[in-house]
DNA sequence: ACCGGCGCTGAGAGTCCCCTGAGAGCGCCT
DNA sequence: AGGCGCTCTCAGGGGACTCTCAGCGCCGGT
């Protein structure tokens, strides 16, 4: 397995560097954001320990430019801030874990283990299909640049037929993932696709007669 | 989104609840590790929130045994014990993620959008005979890259002809599959096919007098 | 070649699927 | 209290889809 760590401070990198070669893991260094940015893009790594307070580029910056990029990299990160929205922040820009220190270096390497044998494939924090792009972190759409302001279950049943996009999500579906009863009646399914087209656009939303609704094009 | 919390302390468990609805999920409650375990074995969750200290069954077991029998829907640990090998056997028995309290609920959120992101929902898989490709996802059909454009029932006939390709399946089976009841006009079979062979070109489908239909060579 | 029966097809009626406007109930904010 | 936004129900209408029916063609056996 390896391990790519970045981390400016000499005597922390130091330290991990050594205790993850104990227990078996290949480890490389990165000293700042940029280089730590390059490594994780074109190293091969498995997972990337990546500090949030670095020179050159913050850790935020370099997950969510990884992310935006398409690089599923399993990525925990490691800071001195323990507030709770700078760790929620770093969740949301696509972390896959986050760690406060001074930290066990016992928990640290059970949360690597526990991200290493996860499937690789996480989908990206924001979704984005047919023009639409939805963030639900933020709670935020956009169609096509433009704002749209969606009451909550519009949001929700916007969210789960962008997730599943281009596949098509059938009204009972929608029943038990968004109102939680799929036998409740289908109607109310219908009723806020309409609400749906109307502030998104008409064709934004596609029906599919006899099995459900689809985004776009 | 579906979530279980698995929570035997009243004012917690109501808290959670009441604070993931808000935020849009549908949550069910199991306040017992036995019930908890079997909610989440069968309850086709997205995540489940897992305290340590239940009754009948630790939290522990719950997510060993899950993990044993193959279920691998996320879990996130929530518990009183903050030791560090606390934390790391939870997370070396399976859990994916492990917050203990008092904890924020913001960062139990971003944390639970973290683990949600992570599994894509399985497609099923593409059908695809005779130049026709038919895919039960996107409910998309082409015939020789082209796009056919089917009403659902001929998508079911479609699908199950394709299904059994190369092989020859009876107007009685279609009947039974398709339309429930065998023992129906197979009439009915012929004029589908018959919208079939209209939309996808007549020698796609071929007839085989006295024993059913079959999808082109 | 003839005949019986299986399969094919056009037309039409009925069904049911989906869309929409109106409005009631509810909670929240002013 | 009043207003407002959100959620959901209801009923009507339009149109796509389903199915039946009846007549005809064609295949296979004799």
């Amino acid at each position: 397995m390896r391990v790519l760590v970045v981390e400016d401070e000499r005597g922390m990198a130091e330290a991990l560097r050594r205790g993850l070669a104990a227990e078996g893991f290949v480890v490389e260094v990165a000293r700042d954001g940029p280089s730590g940015l390059d490594a994780a893009r074109f190293g091969g790594f498995d997972a990337v320990l990546l500090d949030v307070m670095l020179p050159g580029m913050s850790g935020y910056t370099v997950v969510r430019t990884l992310r935006a990029e398409g690089v599923w990299v399993p990525v925990l990160m490691v800071s001195a801030k323990d507030g709770e929205y700078d760790e929620a922040d770093g969740l949301d820009y696509g972390a896959d874990d986050y760690l406060t220190k001074p930290f066990s270096f016992v928990v640290l390497l059970a949360r690597l283990r526990a991200l290493l044998r996860r499937d690789p494939a996480p989908r990206p924090a924001v979704l984005q299909a047919g023009g639409i792009r939805l963030d639900p972190a933020t709670r935020e759409v956009t169609v096509d640049g433009g704002r749209a302001d969606l009451a909550p279950r519009e949001f929700l049943v916007l969210q789960h037929l962008l997730a599943a996009a281009p596949a098509v999500v059938a009204k009972e579906t929608l029943l038990s993932q968004v109102w939680g009863d799929a036998s409740d009646d289908p109607n109310v399914v219908e009723v806020y696709v309409g609400y749906l087209r109307r502030k998104l656009g008409r064709e934004r939303i596609e029906t599919v007669r006899g099995a459900g609704y689809r985004i776009g094009p």
